[in-house]
Parts: C-alpha cells; sequence; structure tokens
DNA sequence: CCAGCCCCCTGTCGGC
DNA sequence: TGCCGACAGGGGGCTG
C-alpha cells in the first residue's frame, strides 16, 4: 500500500494481513464497483475519476501508470495486480459483507429484470431536476455525468426538466436512453477523456460516439445548434437547447 | 428530501 | 516563459 487513505475500510497492516493468502474465485461488478470475490472477503474497487486497474510482471514498474501506483498486489505468478489512480479519490474495500458497501445502490439498468415500470416508480418518489436525479446511484446504479448528459440527449430531455413534469412518454423514452448509452458506453469499451484505460493499457473508443459530452460550442449531431454547457449541482452539463425540452 | 457549497487530490489548459 | 485560476469520468458531508 503507497497511499493509505485509497484504503476505506482498514489500516495497510491490518488490510495486509487480512487479504493475504486470499484466492480470487470470480470478479463481477456491481454499479461503479468492481466486486473480487476472495475466500473469505470481497474487495471492492471504486477508480472515482482516474483509477486504474492493470497487471504487470513483478518489479517491472515500467508501465505509464506505476508513477501514480497506490496498491499493488502480489498473485502467485509472479505477476501482481495494481491500482494506480492520479487523483487520489479511488477507493479499496475488503468486508465479508457486501451490502456494507453496495447496499444502498440502485438496480442495474442493464438488467432483464430492471423495467420501465420500475424506473417510473422509482422516479415517483423524486423531486427535483431530472439531470441530478439520474447521477444519485441510489436511484439507479451506473450512471454517471458522462451518461447522464449523453441519455437525455438521446431522450431529447431538457436535464434542468422537474421531474414531476415528465409524462409516461417521456419517462420511457429515458428508461430506454440509459440503457442504450451505457450499453453502448461498454460495447465501445468506454470512454477515454484523459486517463481512462482497459486493463490492457488501451484506450476506449466511447468518446468519439459522443453527441453532446465534453462537446460545448459544437455543432448538435440533430440539429447543428451550438452544444450548451451549464452547471447542476457543481456538475458540468452538455445539452442541445433545440433538441432538448 | 433537495439545493448549494466545500472538500478530498493531481494534472492540464487557457488567459494574461 | 511563467504564473494563476478554472476545470476534470465521483461522491461524502455539511447547512439551510
Amino acid at each position: 500500500v503507497f497511499w493509505a487513505r485509497e484504503l476505506a475500510t482498514h489500516s495497510p497492516e491490518l488490510f495486509e494481513a487480512q487479504i493475504k493468502g486470499q484466492t480470487i474465485s470470480e470478479i463481477t461488478r456491481r454499479g461503479k464497483y468492481i466486486v473480487f470475490h476472495l475466500t473469505h472477503d470481497f474487495m471492492l474497487i471504486h477508480l472515482k475519476m482516474t483509477g486504474r486497474l492493470y497487471v504487470s510482471p513483478a518489479e517491472d514498474f515500467s508501465g505509464d501508470a506505476d508513477r501514480w501506483l497506490r496498491v499493488s498486489f502480489r498473485l502467485e505468478n509472479q505477476h501482481e495486480l495494481r491500482f494506480a489512480d492520479t487523483r487520489k479519490f479511488g477507493r479499496v474495500y475488503l468486508t465479508p459483507s457486501l451490502a456494507e458497501v453496495i447496499g444502498k445502490l440502485g438496480p442495474e439498468p442493464l438488467d432483464d429484470a430492471f423495467t420501465l415500470n420500475d424506473f417510473t416508480s422509482r422516479l415517483a418518489k423524486r423531486h427535483g431536476r431530472i439531470k441530478p436525479i439520474l447521477l444519485d446511484q441510489t436511484l439507479l446504479a451506473g450512471v454517471g455525468n458522462i451518461y447522464a448528459d449523453e441519455a437525455l440527449w438521446v431522450a431529447r430531455i431538457d436535464p434542468r426538466r422537474e421531474v414531476s413534469t415528465l409524462n409516461q412518454d417521456e419517462l420511457s423514452m429515458i428508461y430506454h436512453a440509459v440503457r442504450q448509452v451505457l450499453q453502448q458506453g461498454i460495447d465501445n469499451g468506454g470512454s477515454t477523456i484523459d486517463t481512462y484505460r482497459k486493463p490492457d493499457g488501451s484506450k476506449g473508443e466511447n468518446q468519439e460516439r459522443f453527441n453532446v459530452y465534453d462537446r460545448m460550442d459544437q455543432p448538435c449531431p440533430e440539429c447543428l445548434t451550438p452544444i450548451t454547457k451549464i452547471w447542476l449541482a457543481q456538475r458540468g452539463t452538455h445539452y442541445c437547447p433545440v433538441c432538448q425540452t
């Protein structure tokens, strides 16, 4: 452990003692958390803004990201699982109880079990503007700033709309748009704006498919009106002032 | 329950 | 060229 505050649940000493010798049986995902299933515990990693996960040969620190190495795990095969993180916002959790870390997350938007009715009934309990609410991980798990903006463009909804004013058609549009843009992001290997890399070090491709995110003053792909950027809940928000109403 | 603000950090970029 | 402020894929905590 090279940066202790990256560990959310343990001191470096206790973390090392507890995880040593455990076997990784499976790696899954819940919302924005990567979940390592260990012999006695779960280890969860949240990359936040600049986290990177990759495997390198032990003793070899020549990789691009090694300069920002925060936590490294020695594996059995002379390799290391490494977590690098420029801004140090990322977190590593170690716990026998998954619910302790991710118990309050909303449903997985891409699950078959997640229906339009689920979405509508969850939103019905909320008040406020649609964009900040889409970012709330207890409503849905996994929608971040890029995908909230992109989904609302696909749905043609103004990010400042009060959720109470959305009709059934509009809720359906948002529901389908969220699933569409998330699936597209996965299919395209994620969005590399700056630091994001796949485990093999290559860049994602989804940033080349952005319609509004990071495109202030560039033409809307639909109507050619310049994309507007505003701030909502302290997050940059991009939308087409003509298409999205 | 929601909005607004600060904070956690480092790096990059634009303006002067 | 150098400095300074603004801003960046997230989210917790506080106040009002």
